[in-house]
DNA sequence: AGAGATACCTGGGAGC
DNA sequence: TGCTCCCAGGTATCTC
Protein backbone atom coordinates (compact mmCIF):
# COMPACT_ATOMS: atom_id res chain seq x y z
CA UNK A 1 0.00 0.00 0.00
CA UNK A 2 0.93 3.31 -0.75
CA UNK A 3 3.52 5.06 2.49
CA UNK A 4 5.79 7.48 1.66
CA UNK A 5 8.32 5.17 0.07
CA UNK A 6 5.68 4.18 -2.16
CA UNK A 7 5.13 7.64 -3.11
CA UNK A 8 8.69 8.55 -3.50
CA UNK A 9 8.97 5.34 -5.73
CA UNK A 10 5.77 6.16 -7.51
CA UNK A 11 7.15 9.53 -8.19
CA UNK A 12 10.60 8.56 -9.32
CA UNK A 13 9.59 6.26 -12.25
CA UNK A 14 6.88 9.08 -13.20
CA UNK A 15 9.75 11.88 -13.67
CA UNK A 16 11.47 9.36 -15.85
CA UNK A 17 8.10 8.95 -18.13
CA UNK A 18 5.67 11.98 -18.08
CA UNK A 19 7.75 15.37 -18.05
CA UNK A 20 7.59 16.61 -21.96
CA UNK A 21 4.81 14.13 -23.24
CA UNK A 22 1.40 15.90 -24.34
CA UNK A 23 -2.05 15.05 -23.29
CA UNK A 24 -4.32 13.98 -25.58
CA UNK A 25 -7.03 13.04 -23.92
CA UNK A 26 -8.80 12.21 -20.75
CA UNK A 27 -11.54 9.11 -20.04
CA UNK A 28 -13.11 9.27 -16.53
CA UNK A 29 -14.83 6.49 -15.69
CA UNK A 30 -15.59 6.84 -11.81
CA UNK A 31 -16.36 10.41 -11.12
CA UNK A 32 -17.88 9.89 -7.44
CA UNK A 33 -14.22 9.73 -5.11
CA UNK A 34 -13.99 10.83 -2.20
CA UNK A 35 -13.39 14.17 -4.17
CA UNK A 36 -14.69 14.36 -7.23
CA UNK A 37 -13.19 13.43 -10.44
CA UNK A 38 -14.60 16.77 -12.47
CA UNK A 39 -15.40 16.57 -15.99
CA UNK A 40 -13.33 19.87 -15.61
CA UNK A 41 -10.19 17.20 -16.08
CA UNK A 42 -11.24 16.18 -19.68
CA UNK A 43 -11.77 19.52 -20.30
CA UNK A 44 -8.67 21.14 -19.46
CA UNK A 45 -5.82 18.63 -19.03
CA UNK A 46 -6.08 17.70 -22.91
CA UNK A 47 -2.93 19.99 -25.22
CA UNK A 48 -1.00 20.29 -21.91
CA UNK A 49 2.41 19.03 -20.76
CA UNK A 50 3.83 17.81 -18.11
CA UNK A 51 6.99 19.27 -16.66
CA UNK A 52 8.06 17.90 -13.50
CA UNK A 53 6.91 15.24 -10.85
CA UNK A 54 7.20 16.38 -7.22
CA UNK A 55 6.42 14.58 -3.61
CA UNK A 56 5.26 16.55 -0.33
CA UNK A 57 4.49 13.48 2.53
CA UNK A 58 2.62 11.17 0.66
CA UNK A 59 0.95 13.68 -2.03
CA UNK A 60 2.29 13.72 -5.53
CA UNK A 61 2.24 17.05 -7.25
CA UNK A 62 2.40 16.82 -11.48
CA UNK A 63 3.44 20.19 -12.48
CA UNK A 64 1.76 21.00 -16.37
CA UNK A 65 3.30 23.69 -18.36
CA UNK A 66 0.25 25.96 -17.69
CA UNK A 67 1.06 26.43 -14.49
CA UNK A 68 -1.03 24.33 -12.68
CA UNK A 69 -0.50 21.07 -11.29
CA UNK A 70 -2.29 17.65 -10.58
CA UNK A 71 -2.31 16.35 -7.11
CA UNK A 72 -2.45 12.94 -6.23
CA UNK A 73 -2.90 11.28 -3.06
CA UNK A 74 -2.92 7.41 -3.00
CA UNK A 75 -5.10 6.63 -0.32
CA UNK A 76 -4.79 3.19 1.09
CA UNK A 77 -5.05 1.02 -2.21
CA UNK A 78 -4.34 3.92 -4.83
CA UNK A 79 -1.98 2.26 -7.66
CA UNK A 80 -0.70 4.26 -10.95
CA UNK A 81 0.17 2.29 -13.96
CA UNK A 82 1.47 4.09 -17.30
CA UNK A 83 0.75 1.52 -19.87
CA UNK A 84 0.65 1.14 -23.95
CA UNK A 85 -2.66 2.74 -25.51
CA UNK A 86 -5.12 0.33 -25.97
CA UNK A 87 -3.15 -3.09 -24.96
CA UNK A 88 -5.04 -3.91 -21.68
CA UNK A 89 -8.55 -3.69 -20.92
CA UNK A 90 -9.80 -1.76 -17.89
CA UNK A 91 -9.27 -3.07 -15.03
CA UNK A 92 -12.06 -3.01 -12.46
CA UNK A 93 -10.80 -0.35 -10.38
CA UNK A 94 -9.21 1.93 -12.14
CA UNK A 95 -11.03 5.30 -12.26
CA UNK A 96 -9.15 7.60 -14.68
CA UNK A 97 -6.73 6.98 -17.73
CA UNK A 98 -4.85 9.99 -19.17
CA UNK A 99 -3.94 9.24 -22.74
CA UNK A 100 -0.31 10.54 -23.67
CA UNK A 101 1.35 11.15 -27.04
CA UNK A 102 3.65 8.39 -27.49
CA UNK A 103 1.25 5.59 -26.83
CA UNK A 104 1.23 5.75 -23.61
CA UNK A 105 -1.67 5.73 -21.32
CA UNK A 106 -1.60 6.82 -17.65
CA UNK A 107 -3.72 5.28 -15.44
CA UNK A 108 -5.08 5.71 -12.15
CA UNK A 109 -6.73 2.80 -9.71
CA UNK A 110 -7.97 2.97 -6.21
CA UNK A 111 -10.14 -0.07 -5.00
CA UNK A 112 -11.29 1.55 -1.87
CA UNK A 113 -11.86 5.08 -3.74
CA UNK A 114 -9.36 6.90 -1.07
CA UNK A 115 -7.18 7.98 -3.31
CA UNK A 116 -7.35 12.11 -4.50
CA UNK A 117 -6.46 13.18 -8.26
CA UNK A 118 -7.41 17.23 -8.72
CA UNK A 119 -6.41 20.53 -10.71
CA UNK A 120 -4.93 22.52 -8.21
CA UNK A 121 -2.95 26.48 -8.03
CA UNK A 122 0.05 27.08 -10.02
CA UNK A 123 3.07 25.29 -9.19
CA UNK A 124 5.43 27.86 -7.25
CA UNK A 125 2.14 29.91 -6.19
CA UNK A 126 2.39 30.78 -2.27
CA UNK A 127 -1.25 29.69 -2.16
CA UNK A 128 -0.76 26.01 -1.85
CA UNK A 129 -3.32 23.87 -1.97
CA UNK A 130 -5.21 23.58 1.40
CA UNK A 131 -4.33 19.96 1.57
CA UNK A 132 0.22 20.97 1.06
CA UNK A 133 -0.90 23.93 3.48
CA UNK A 134 -0.93 22.74 6.94
CA UNK A 135 1.84 19.60 6.75
CA UNK A 136 4.30 19.10 8.77
CA UNK A 137 8.09 18.32 8.37
CA UNK A 138 9.42 16.02 5.43
CA UNK A 139 10.89 13.03 7.42
CA UNK A 140 13.91 13.10 5.61
CA UNK A 141 14.30 16.68 5.87
CA UNK A 142 16.95 18.19 8.57
CA UNK A 143 13.53 19.97 9.27
CA UNK A 144 12.49 16.49 10.96
CA UNK A 145 14.91 16.35 13.93
CA UNK A 146 15.16 15.27 17.84
CA UNK A 147 14.78 19.28 18.53
CA UNK A 148 11.38 19.24 16.37
CA UNK A 149 10.13 16.12 18.06
CA UNK A 150 11.23 17.37 21.18
CA UNK A 151 9.63 21.20 21.04
CA UNK A 152 6.22 20.03 19.48
CA UNK A 153 5.83 17.21 22.05
CA UNK A 154 5.86 19.14 25.00
CA UNK A 155 2.55 19.36 27.07
CA UNK A 156 1.40 16.87 24.44
CA UNK A 157 -0.73 13.57 26.31
CA UNK A 158 -1.67 11.80 23.03
CA UNK A 159 0.58 9.01 22.84
CA UNK A 160 3.20 8.93 20.49
CA UNK A 161 2.31 6.51 18.35
CA UNK A 162 -0.54 9.20 17.64
CA UNK A 163 1.87 11.88 17.93
CA UNK A 164 3.88 10.32 14.89
CA UNK A 165 1.53 9.92 12.65
CA UNK A 166 0.09 13.45 13.26
CA UNK A 167 0.66 14.84 9.32
CA UNK A 168 0.61 18.41 11.15
CA UNK A 169 3.62 17.32 13.11
CA UNK A 170 5.69 14.95 10.06
CA UNK A 171 3.87 13.77 6.82
CA UNK A 172 3.63 11.10 5.72
CA UNK A 173 4.31 8.16 8.67
CA UNK A 174 1.08 5.93 9.20
CA UNK A 175 0.41 3.13 10.41
CA UNK A 176 3.29 0.72 9.55
CA UNK A 177 6.28 2.97 9.84
CA UNK A 178 5.24 4.64 13.03
CA UNK A 179 5.05 0.85 14.36
CA UNK A 180 8.04 0.29 12.91
CA UNK A 181 10.44 3.22 14.13
CA UNK A 182 8.86 2.74 17.49
CA UNK A 183 9.90 -1.06 17.62
CA UNK A 184 13.24 -0.15 16.13
CA UNK A 185 14.08 3.24 18.90
CA UNK A 186 12.55 1.02 21.94
CA UNK A 187 9.66 3.08 22.68
CA UNK A 188 6.40 2.15 24.09
CA UNK A 189 3.59 3.29 21.81
CA UNK A 190 1.32 4.05 24.49
CA UNK A 191 3.95 6.43 25.92
CA UNK A 192 2.27 10.15 26.39
CA UNK A 193 4.24 11.79 23.94
CA UNK A 194 4.81 14.95 26.44
CA UNK A 195 6.89 12.44 28.45
CA UNK A 196 9.75 11.66 26.12
CA UNK A 197 13.22 12.89 26.74
CA UNK A 198 15.32 14.23 24.19
CA UNK A 199 17.47 11.09 23.89
CA UNK A 200 14.21 9.28 22.72
CA UNK A 201 13.70 12.06 20.35
CA UNK A 202 16.92 11.50 18.91
CA UNK A 203 16.50 7.56 18.07
CA UNK A 204 13.06 8.29 16.82
CA UNK A 205 14.22 10.65 14.25
CA UNK A 206 16.93 8.79 13.61
CA UNK A 207 15.63 5.62 13.63
CA UNK A 208 12.25 7.11 11.01
CA UNK A 209 15.10 8.10 8.74
CA UNK A 210 16.88 5.17 8.38
CA UNK A 211 13.67 2.70 7.92
CA UNK A 212 12.35 5.27 5.54
CA UNK A 213 15.15 5.35 3.55
CA UNK A 214 15.99 1.54 3.57
CA UNK A 215 11.98 1.26 2.54
CA UNK A 216 12.36 3.55 -0.47
CA UNK A 217 15.68 1.71 -1.88
CA UNK A 218 13.18 -1.79 -1.28
CA UNK A 219 10.43 -0.29 -3.10
CA UNK A 220 12.76 1.08 -5.62
CA UNK A 221 12.42 -2.62 -6.39
CA UNK A 222 9.66 -2.33 -8.03
CA UNK A 223 10.20 0.65 -10.34
CA UNK A 224 11.49 -2.05 -13.35
CA UNK A 225 7.92 -3.19 -13.12
CA UNK A 226 6.36 -0.28 -13.20
CA UNK A 227 5.56 -0.20 -16.71
CA UNK A 228 4.47 -3.91 -17.18
CA UNK A 229 1.80 -4.88 -14.92
CA UNK A 230 2.11 -3.69 -11.15
CA UNK A 231 4.08 -1.23 -9.20
CA UNK A 232 2.61 -1.63 -6.15
CA UNK A 233 4.49 -4.73 -4.73
CA UNK A 234 7.65 -3.16 -3.13
CA UNK A 235 9.96 -5.67 -1.04
CA UNK A 236 9.83 -3.52 2.14
CA UNK A 237 7.15 -6.13 3.52
CA UNK A 238 9.40 -8.86 4.39
CA UNK A 239 11.78 -6.78 5.97
CA UNK A 240 9.20 -5.42 8.85
CA UNK A 241 10.09 -6.07 12.27
CA UNK A 242 6.70 -5.50 14.33
CA UNK A 243 4.02 -4.27 12.03
CA UNK A 244 1.60 -7.48 11.59
CA UNK A 245 3.88 -9.50 14.32
CA UNK A 246 1.49 -9.43 16.83
CA UNK A 247 1.05 -12.94 19.37
CA UNK A 248 4.38 -13.69 17.81
CA UNK A 249 8.00 -14.02 19.93
CA UNK A 250 9.57 -10.62 19.73
CA UNK A 251 13.26 -11.57 17.99
CA UNK A 252 14.99 -8.95 20.02
CA UNK A 253 13.48 -10.10 23.67
CA UNK A 254 11.99 -12.98 22.79
CA UNK A 255 8.55 -11.57 24.76
CA UNK A 256 5.58 -11.73 22.69
CA UNK A 257 4.54 -9.18 20.70
CA UNK A 258 1.13 -7.48 21.67
CA UNK A 259 -1.66 -5.24 20.04
CA UNK A 260 -3.26 -2.17 21.84
CA UNK A 261 -5.71 -0.09 19.65
CA UNK A 262 -4.34 3.90 19.84
CA UNK A 263 -5.93 6.83 18.05
CA UNK A 264 -8.25 4.51 15.83
CA UNK A 265 -5.32 2.54 14.86
CA UNK A 266 -4.23 -0.93 15.71
CA UNK A 267 -0.61 -0.95 17.07
CA UNK A 268 1.74 -3.87 17.72
CA UNK A 269 4.49 -3.46 20.11
CA UNK A 270 6.89 -5.45 22.32
CA UNK A 271 5.82 -5.03 25.91
CA UNK A 272 9.57 -6.41 27.09
CA UNK A 273 11.99 -4.23 25.43
CA UNK A 274 9.86 -1.26 24.06
CA UNK A 275 9.89 1.25 27.33
C1' DA B 1 -7.39 23.76 22.05
C1' DG B 2 -6.45 19.11 22.34
C1' DA B 3 -7.94 14.43 22.04
C1' DG B 4 -10.86 10.87 20.75
C1' DA B 5 -14.46 9.04 17.74
C1' DT B 6 -16.52 8.57 13.28
C1' DA B 7 -17.42 8.52 8.24
C1' DC B 8 -15.79 7.51 3.86
C1' DC B 9 -15.03 2.61 0.82
C1' DT B 10 -14.16 -2.19 -0.64
C1' DG B 11 -12.33 -6.83 -0.34
C1' DG B 12 -10.89 -10.45 2.44
C1' DG B 13 -11.26 -13.34 6.24
C1' DA B 14 -13.65 -15.26 10.30
C1' DG B 15 -17.61 -17.23 12.22
C1' DC B 16 -22.06 -19.21 11.94
C1' DT C 1 -22.50 -22.45 0.23
C1' DG C 2 -23.82 -18.08 1.54
C1' DC C 3 -24.71 -14.82 4.77
C1' DT C 4 -23.21 -11.19 8.23
C1' DC C 5 -19.79 -8.87 10.69
C1' DC C 6 -15.40 -6.85 11.37
C1' DC C 7 -11.04 -5.05 9.98
C1' DA C 8 -7.51 -2.47 7.32
C1' DG C 9 -5.89 2.25 5.94
C1' DG C 10 -5.39 8.29 5.70
C1' DT C 11 -7.84 12.29 6.14
C1' DA C 12 -11.60 15.44 7.21
C1' DT C 13 -14.92 16.48 10.31
C1' DC C 14 -17.51 15.97 14.35
C1' DT C 15 -18.07 16.03 19.44
C1' DC C 16 -16.60 16.35 24.11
Amino acid sequence: MPELPEAETIRRALQNILPGRRIESVEVFTPAMREPLLPLLTAELPGKCFTAIRRRGRYLLADLDDGRAALMHFGMSGVVRVEETGKIPRRKHEHLFIHLDGGLTFKFECTRRFSIFKLCSPAGDEKQPPELAQLGAEPLSEEFSAELLFTLSRNRKTPVKTFLMDNSVVTGIGNIYATETLYAAQIDPRRPAGKLRKAECSRLAAEAKRILLSAIEAGGSSISDFLHVDGSEGKFAQQLSAYGKCGTPCPRCGETFSSVKLGGRSSCFCPGCQK
